[in-house]
DNA sequence: AGCACGCCGACT
DNA sequence: GTCGGCGTGCTC
């Protein structure tokens, strides 16, 4: 092996699947290696790549060099390349962009591009300068850009409409647009994520009101100072304390990720259930050998502590752990709880996290200074070293599927990584997905139970309240119950809380017109828009389109416009109007504004500012809230109808998650779901807090059907604003799957769920397959066709084991 | 996906 | 006449 290499193959993030061949300049030709970042001249841009291979074979045309290697040691080691070729491969999506979606890295460096002054620009204006002072925008532009080069927002902020004189100004030759690969600023960071560092009083400088009155509080108060907080106490902290730093007059760093140990539990021993499945985890840690498990616990069973136990376990053996978590799951108040039992070794993963943060977590990990990685989806890519343990909570959870490309399951990724890793898998939940409880069946996955709460608190009681029944007996249609309304008044009086679960935001879910018949929707989607009140405006809830109100049908003229269905917003309003005297908190969507939102919301249902919790199924997956001993389904129904074979299973989890708020401290609880189905078997088993029977009922659906886990299943989607050129597209799809071969089973295609979404129209197909290499197989040549018919670049789009089909 | 190059309508 | 619209084609 030569310890020289000419030539280097870099994968790109872009759309195009194949690597491109770059030579190396006389200073890299020894320190590259498979793994790398390495930044590249791409067409006119400049694209941060990995490196897939180093060698001597020149390629068959010229290669351009290479422009600067951003790492000494891969950032992507051996086998975690590995793991995004198979993630390549499976979901058929291009390697450059699943390394990229791999390496939170890529990203470090930012592109930019800089208006700067030409050798004749810098000549023009020193002319200028001998003369008098100008007083045309030109002038005053070019002086600026004569300091620094700036960006075009940064000139437009400044010369409103400098736009046009910036290309005028090019054409006569005096600027140019310059690449600029800015490292990122962390000063730019949010301030929330900055920490003020003071080192007493500047000698002499010029300062402004507002950095004066900064410095004065900081000498008061001696010490470094989260700038967001410093932002409440001081006016202008922000700006102020930036403009500093620039000068260097102070110092901003990133915020060290302290943890919040207030919710740190105690460690308590493990119930014998507990302590059994702890027990079977250990064995096949001790073993060294890939093995994976299901812990089906119910909702307040103690599985964290079990997974603690287990991630101790591993770091005994001198092993590494992953925990991944739903994306709402990870909190400071979680990420707390792990700091307080691991301290350091703990790398918080976060997609929210930006890119400098998310880099210091990789090198932690990447060095052995970290041994355990906590994170959402993507974290299952971190570098952890010896990898032993594998645990995703709450494994049926959606948001463990990106719904882009790479469009793969963090589940299953972290299955296929523990394999290679000879590492053990913990799955849990306790309402498992259809696929991995079917795995226990296959011999593929161990179920590990734990049926119970812990402290025998009892499991609390649900009722269905059948609002058919309920109309037939008050001839009212109203959204609540008559028993519903009491136990909630109920509650309040005995100073207990209530969390009601309304799965759809906004106010009505559709204005409709009562001459015509026709629903006001979406310009770009085939949607209706759903009113929102709060703001009086019709919102898409798919791309986020909004208009006023009509006054009369856009369609026929009529006055007589009126509002459908109900959402979050109208539950919340209706409950004032029954409970004049109920404090009334939401959450959903449109109430969780910021990052702290979620948590203040519920921070302040926690304190008991509140009697009720009305929310989307955002309150299902919400923390302990110990007060809560009545929770409410204002409609079991919603999602049932959905046009996708998940949709009972969707419904399940969802019920018997909310069902899981109740009662789950000293205190019993009850819920009370309303609905117009009451003998679905989805809400029946719900009711019942019945996994298994829900399993077998919906897997014998699943068969039936030839529905996953009893198929290979994909959907494909073809895409374009034109609705000819979607036309055509699905067309060809359907020539080429129209005489499927044995053991592949195609649907459609046919217009999506959502036929227009976002201005583009949609046609899709969906494909069964017997055996996963066959349909493999077919996707690889559609991607082909695609290619070789010169599709444009997003018209395609493969979804391997889709969550959702809309 | 970007981004450049290239060919047709409304403006100084 | 030009500016600038976005269709088409390439990126080692």
């Amino acid at each position: 092996m030569p310890t020289f290499f000419e030539y280097i193959d870099v994968s790109l993030p872009v759309p195009i699947d194949r690597p491109f061949t770059y030579r190396l300049p006389e200073t890299l030709r020894h320190r590259v290696a498979p793994g790398c970042r390495i930044i590249v001249p791409f067409g006119s841009r400049k694209l941060t790549g990995v490196i897939l291979r180093a060698h001597n074979d020149p390629p068959s045309v010229t290669a351009k060099e290479a422009l600067r290697l951003l790492d000494a040691e891969p950032v992507l080691e051996e086998k975690l390349l590995a793991l995004g070729r198979w993630v390549a491969d499976y979901y058929c999506a291009p390697l450059g962009e699943v390394l990229r979606s791999m390496a939170p890295l890529t990203g470090e460096v930012r592109r930019t591009r800089v208006w700067a002054l030409t050798d004749k620009g810098h000549s023009v204006i020193r002319q200028l300068l001998i003369g008098e002072p100008g007083n045309d925008t030109a002038v005053d532009l070019l002086r600026l850009l004569e300091q620094r080069a700036l960006s075009e927002t940064t000139l437009e902020r400044k010369f409103p409409g400098a736009k046009k004189l910036l290309k005028s100004l090019e054409k006569k030759g005096l600027i140019e647009l310059e690449q600029n690969l800015a490292e990122r600023d962390p000063m730019r960071a949010p301030a929330a994520r900055l920490r003020v560092e003071f080192q007493g009083r500047p000698a002499e400088v010029k300062l402004t009101k507002q950095e004066r009155e900064l410095v004065a509080y900081l000498e008061l108060h001696p010490g470094t100072h989260n700038l967001e907080e410093l932002e409440l106490l001081v006016k202008g902290a922000s700006q102020a304390a930036r403009a500093m730093a620039r000068r260097n007059l102070l110092i901003l760093k990133p915020e060290a990720l302290t943890a919040d140990t207030s919710w740190a539990k105690p460690r308590h021993d493990l119930n014998p259930e507990q302590q059994a499945a702890y027990d079977e985890i250990r064995k096949a840690l001790d073993a060294h050998h890939y093995q994976t498990f299901l812990l089906r616990g119910v909702t307040g069973s103690g599985k964290t502590e079990v997974y603690l136990s287990a991630i101790e376990a591993a770091l005994q053996l001198d092993r590494g752990a992953l925990l991944l978590v739903p994306e709402i799951a990870l909190t400071p108040a979680m990420a707390g709880q792990f700091h307080s039992r691991f301290g350091d070794q703990v790398a918080i993963l976060h997609s929210a996290f930006n890119d400098s943060e998310r880099a210091e977590q990789w090198r932690r990990l990447r060095s052995g200074l970290a041994k355990v990685g906590v994170g959402t989806r993507s974290a299952v890519f971190a570098p952890v070293a010896n990898l032993g343990l594998i645990i995703v909570d709450e494994e049926h959870d959606q948001s463990y599927k990106q719904e882009e490309t790479p469009r793969y399951n963090g589940r299953d990724v972290a299955i296929v990584r523990a394999r290679e890793a000879k590492a053990v898998v913990v799955l849990g939940s306790a309402t498992p997905s259809l696929e991995s409880r079917y795995n226990v069946e296959r011999g593929k996955s161990r179920l590990l139970e734990l049926p119970v709460r812990v402290g025998d608190r009892p499991m609390p009681t649900v009722e269905l309240i059948d609002m058919r029944e309920e109309f037939l007996e008050t001839r009212q249609n109203g959204l609540f119950s008559r028993k519903l309304i009491e136990a909630i008044g109920a509650k309040i009086e005995s100073g207990e809380q209530t969390v009601l679960l309304m799965n759809r935001r906004g106010f009505s879910a559709s204005v409709a017109c009562r001459s015509c018949g026709e629903r006001v929707q979406c310009v770009n989607c085939a949607v209706a828009l759903t009113f929102h009140r709060r703001d009086n405006r019709l919102l898409c809830h798919y791309c986020n389109f909004a208009q006023r109100v009509p006054q009369v049908c856009p369609h026929c003229g009529s006055e007589h416009i009126y509002f459908l269905g109900s959402g979050s917003e109208k539950v919340e309003d209706e409950l004032h109007r029954h409970l004049p005297r109920a404090r009334i908190a939401r959450l959903d969507r449109d109430t969780v504004t910021g990052k702290n939102r979620y948590e203040q919301i519920l921070g302040g249902f926690r304190e008991g500012n509140y009697d009720i919790l009305v929310g989307t199924q955002m309150i299902a997956k919400g923390h302990d809230i110990p007060n809560v001993t009545l929770v409410g389904v204002v409609s079991g129904d919603i999602g049932l109808a959905m046009p996708d074979f998940r949709s009972a299973e969707r419904a399940f989890q969802l019920l018997t998650q909310v069902a899981g708020r109740a009662g789950r401290h000293s205190l019993p609880g009850t819920v009370l779901i309303q609905t117009i189905n009451p003998d679905h078997y989805a809400i029946r088993c719900a009711a019942e807090q019945d996994f298994g029977k829900f399993y077998e009922k919906e897997l014998q659906f699943r068969r039936l059907m030839r529905y996953p886990p009893f198929c290979a299943m994909a959907n494909i989607v073809v895409r374009a604003e034109k609705q000819e050129d979607a036309l055509r597209m699905s067309g060809q799809i359907a020539n080429l799957l129209g005489m499927p071969e044995e053991g592949i089973k195609v649907l459609g295609p046919a217009e999506a769920p959502v036929p227009r979404l976002k201005n583009e129209f949609r046609y899709q197909t969906l494909i069964k397959a017997i055996s996963r290499p066959k349909l493999n197989e077919l996707l690889k040549c559609l991607r082909q066709h695609a290619l070789d018919d010169k599709w444009p670049a997003t018209a395609l789009v493969v979804d391997v084991d889709p969550m959702s089909l809309l």
